[in-house]
DNA sequence: CTGTTAGCGCATTCAA
DNA sequence: TTGAATGCGCTAACAG
């Protein structure tokens, strides 16, 4: 087989017609003769031609692809973040570029960079842990690129996002584990800045206040999201002269390393300590004892935030930005129930 | 700001030069004078100028991309496996565009064919489990595009390959299942074409009959690795009237599942029915019984596919396909010490 | 219904 | 050291 791939022009010469008939006919322009156009078709498979998406690209000025970033792929609620919007881009006639921050501030800005050059026709957009300002996507706006956050948000921008209801997922669990005649709930929470943190901390402590319990500074702690810094941290809540009797966790991970912290101290859960995490990833209910947890619907999630960046590239003009909320479920299981 | 990036062409008026000594200072071209790169870079800089990826692309005939296709994206493994490619591939000023088969044939020869309509210079594939017959791939080598295949390979096809040392993993495994005094230790795998399965039924059948015991063939059963098919073929096995003391499991998921139904009822681990993964998931450390299983290195050998890949692009010509076979190490934990 | 023509943004050959 | 001209593969006026 000759090496470069197959064009229009091949296809047209082996025809004796024009490209523009070519190109028409395999567009299926309703101003083609049925005739033509099966010959066409019939010899582009022949010859086994595959249309130049990049030569489409540059024509009409649109990629139809769309960039995607994210803190972390080997992560399960990610992943299926990810799945969501691909499958749903897929659907809908468009492939996806995946870009990883690793939760740099620095990679995010390059991540962007990278896909905007790439011309992607818009971004979706899961902000790492370390972003606290937004020129980058204020850049973003300026320049007319269309993008929507999904649940590692910001507020106060015209643009889509689409969330958990954090808030009311983490005010569930601190309100079940009161039920469970929790006294002294712990809040093991992730960097303070970050929007999830601060919303569902709201979550906690409205919970707290709405049954006459007092919210303990010293219960309320904010880990770097790394094992060591989790394990570290509930120790120091283990070491308090007034111990917690639960620890709600910012998610499953972190109640994992909360987990393992416990049991190598001989602590049972939840008779000594009662425990929740927070995102229900498929092993959570594998672990001993199975973890109560906020079910996170990631897949909706990401099928949401594509169904609505898509929605917009069909009408720019029209477009309204939408906040979407996603319910958060519950789950309860064993490391909670008293 | 007005609509419609910025090109070298509004460089070229604005400094009222050529655009093809723009194009050449950007590209740093050893024939443009210093002071007309300078004046060049500025004014790139003031206007916000992003070069054409798409433009490029199409007029060099290469798009600086490399394509993956991976069964399944939420899963650590592949997760893990794709952090390795794109890594190695950003160092090296490659970008990457993923797709998943969701482990189904058609899906992958789509994805291949989309990938290769984005014109991408490469690709990295891991195959469905369902892929049994190869065209699609000798289609890749017949037009020369080059890719390569890791850990759901094909064996035969002159082309680079990447995997973990299957054969010698579950043979440790055994070994070690033996050694704890299993007697009858059962392997429940996957689908029977896959080629990592037959290599691990082979480590497993080597060990059985380096320590003069025989292959039960009711012992070695063929899971659909759904959660469904683990638990069903489980529960098989624990209704055998010479029941299995051990199970060594295909991967860490399945293992979870095994997990799940001997803990329903009733059994202990390891005293009951000692247990084996493999994979090594993050969590598998955190289960209780902590689970003894075979690592894999998932960012190492996306990290290897993509060198091996890319070396490939470099120098076309004088590229030979080689096959890489990484250790895989036993960890051994609670699940598996009698 | 089909052909001719003109770019999309860029790199590159050939001239100067 | 720079400019003019060409074409990558394709779509979309505009003409027949």
């Amino acid at each position: 087989m000759k090496k470069g791939q197959v064009t229009i022009r091949d296809i047209a010469l082996k025809l004796k017609i024009s490209i523009s008939t070519v190109s028409r006919a395999l567009r299926n322009s309703p101003e083609i003769k049925l005739e033509t156009r099966q010959k066409v078709l019939a010899m582009a498979e022949k010859l086994n031609y595959t249309p130049n998406v990049v030569a489409q690209s540059l024509r009409v000025n649109k990629t139809k692809t769309l960039g995607i970033v994210v803190p972390e792929l080997a992560s399960h609620f990610f992943a299926s973040n990810i799945s969501g919007i691909q499958d749903t881009a897929y659907k809908r006639g468009y492939n996806v570029m995946i870009c990883q921050s690793n939760e740099n501030f620095d990679q995010e800005k390059s991540d962007i960079r990278t896909l905007i050059s790439s011309r992607v026709d818009g971004l979706l957009i899961s902000l790492s842990r370390e972003t606290k300002s937004y020129e980058h996507l204020q850049n973003l706006i300026d320049r007319e690129i269309p993008f929507v956050l999904f649940d590692r948000i910001i507020e106060g921008l015209p643009i889509s996002t689409v969330t958990v209801n954090d808030t009311l997922g983490a005010y569930k669990a601190t309100k079940h584990l009161i039920e469970q005649g929790c006294k002294r709930i712990a809040f093991l929470s992730g960097p303070e800045g970050m929007y999830i943190c601060k919303k569902r901390l709201a979550g906690y402590e409205k919970a707290l206040q709405e049954h006459g319990m007092a919210v303990d500074a010293e219960l309320v702690v904010h880990s770097e999201l790394t094992e060591r810094s989790n394990k570290a941290l509930t120790e120091d809540l283990l070491a308090l002269k007034n111990r917690p009797d639960a620890i709600f966790a910012i998610n499953d991970p972190v109640a994992i390393d909360v987990m393992k912290v416990l049991k190598s101290k001989g602590m049972r859960i939840p008779e000594d300590i009662a425990l929740v995490g927070f995102t229900n990833m498929p092993v959570s209910d594998a672990l001993e004892p199975s973890l109560t947890t906020v079910d996170q619907p990631a897949y909706e999630m990401g099928r949401l935030a594509a169904n609505n960046l898509l929605d917009q590239l069909m009408d720019p003009e029209g477009f309204q930005p939408r906040s979407v909320v996603l319910d958060s479920e519950l789950i309860v299981r064993k490391s909670s129930q008293k």
